[in-house]
DNA sequence: TTAATTGCTCTAGCAACTAGAGGTTCAAGG
DNA sequence: CCTTGAACCTCTAGTTGCTAGAGCAATTAA
């Protein structure tokens, strides 16, 4: 049985995020030592690296909920997994494209930058007036 | 004078949002009208167009801040400015770098799944088991 | 034995908003 | 002039996925 330190260590989990993932029952209330101390099994141990592993990979914690559930029911058809993957193949292509239009953008702005006084930056203008710029990014900044 | 829904609508900025720029102060207190509602002059709609075209290119909004007070000085050279650009270009350019190895991971799981039932869905088995996958996505999924 | 480390619970904070409750003011139509 | 409905006000709390800290108890190494 491991520790919470030594859960942590083997899967790479900070401690307060695997208490975290108790706390929101993504990982089932721990076993206990006598003095009150977390312990865990290999089961526990599993069940938090596919967590690590699908945080890593981007998933939000929701569809990992949903992952989990569908594992824990190895006879249903996997489509459903497969679904879950592709949208959030999809979220990652659309962040790809947004980041790759802002990176046009930012590089421009520096290009133009002759570097004197404020006065004339280039990127102090085109920040404040968005005629000069490339156009077209979109609201929505969070959606990176 | 603008009332801050027109002001919304001239800058693409949400209400509530224009309030909560006003309460961390990066958009002075607004002037009032009679009856105790905001009213803003070209000034603040500039201030605001500003914020707004620097939050759709991801600049966070303490950089704002900085960049804000540095463009009220438009006599020092622009090198400060340029540093915080340079330095989102490198931020954009490193989340772009790692969604794209997701991406491909992400892609190489699917295409592996034949599509039968979770107990052999290819998604589930490389969530579970991290020796299966491309590797080498890092720690910190945040930083996408 | 004792000191250092690790563990416990609980609360609060981060970014950057968003949503809702419960009330006031304003502009337009009748 | 009056009324109705939209837009405004303040305030609190929620979102996501943790992280930090306070103030303790338990375990482990020297």
């Amino acid at each position: 049985m491991l520790s919470i330190g030594n859960l942590s260590k083997a899967t790479g989990v900070k401690v307060p995020t695997i208490r975290y993932y108790e706390q929101i029952d993504l990982l089932p209330e721990a076993a206990r030592s006598a003095g009150n101390q977390r312990l865990y099994g290999p089961k526990t141990l599993e069940r938090l690296a596919f967590i690590r592993h699908a945080r890593d990979l981007g998933f939000p914690l929701e569809e990992i909920r949903e992952l989990l559930s569908l594992s824990d029911d190895p006879s249903q058809p996997c489509q459903a997994v497969d679904q879950i993957a592709v949208r959030q193949l999809a979220a990652v292509n659309a962040r790809i494209e947004r980041l790759a239009a802002l990176r046009t953008e930012l590089e421009r702005m520096l290009h133009q930058c002759r570097c004197g006084t404020v006065a004339d930056c280039r990127v102090i203008e085109v920040l404040g007036n968005h005629e000069l710029c490339g156009h077209d990014h979109g609201t929505a900044a969070d959606q990176l």
